[in-house]
DNA sequence: CACCTGCTTCGACGTCTGTCAATACAGGAG
DNA sequence: CTCCTGTATTGACAGACGTCGAAGCAGGTG
């Protein structure tokens, strides 16, 4: 391990995907209401934005299943909502020894509230 | 201390409906993950979401049913869309002779915007 | 009145979705 | 290796949802 000194880069901010204009700026094509719809299916249930919210509000901005998965649903329910959100872009997860951890994937959220930014 | 004439009111923004916190802030309760799934649930349809765009996009801010329904599904189909989303409170509709109009409920979709604010 | 147009409601149908129990898999401990 | 714990996958099922055609209703026109 060299003595590498870690200067910090400029971090450019993650650009907020621009997955489609906002729904207040100009009729939506099909294309696009597809693909924000798919956004906010996965954010349109009570389990899921529970689950979702319990990891974003985590210390250190990551949580294990076994801190989150108390919501009043079997444990498969949880694992299944869990893959939702992640297929969805939202959460990742990596495997650390038994157990695997969730955090928000960075720049989403900021890009779904553009998609709904008015216009005024 | 006012030289102000009043010609125009300085509007205060129509202070956005505060349902509930953001999703980052905390774990989000069993009650107000239920309230926001149901405003995401509204727009997590591809149809829905084109004809809330062709609303919110149309000029004087309303529109006839007649000007956005050609959405590519029947008609009694948009107006079940439209219905639902008039019940989740972002439209709100007015008939005027033979003609209905819908506009965006003003508000709504700031406070949506605000529940995906990233604490950052 | 009868007729037409714009929109909503009704009823039915197929598909999607959330849920669970059972099972499988991964990794650590003994 | 065997056992145990944490998580994911499978399979099944009920209920929710999007869609349509048909019928209903409201308002304008003659």
């Amino acid at each position: 391990m060299s003595n590498l000194k870690l200067r910090e880069l400029p971090v450019i901010e993650p650009e907020v995907v621009p997955c489609c204009p906002p729904v207040t700026s100009a009729a939506l094509s099909e294309e696009d209401s597809v693909k924000m719809a798919a956004m906010f299916k996965a954010l349109a249930d009570p389990v899921r934005l529970r689950l979702f919210s319990r990891v974003a509000s985590h210390e250190g901005g990551e949580a294990c299943v076994c801190d989150i998965q108390d919501v009043g649903v079997s444990q498969p329910t949880v694992s299944h909502h869990l893959k939702k959100l992640r297929e969805a872009g939202l959460l990742a997860s990596e495997r650390r020894g038994t157990w695997v951890y969730y955090r928000v994937e960075p720049g989403v959220l900021a890009a779904m509230a553009g998609l709904l930014a008015t216009a005024r």
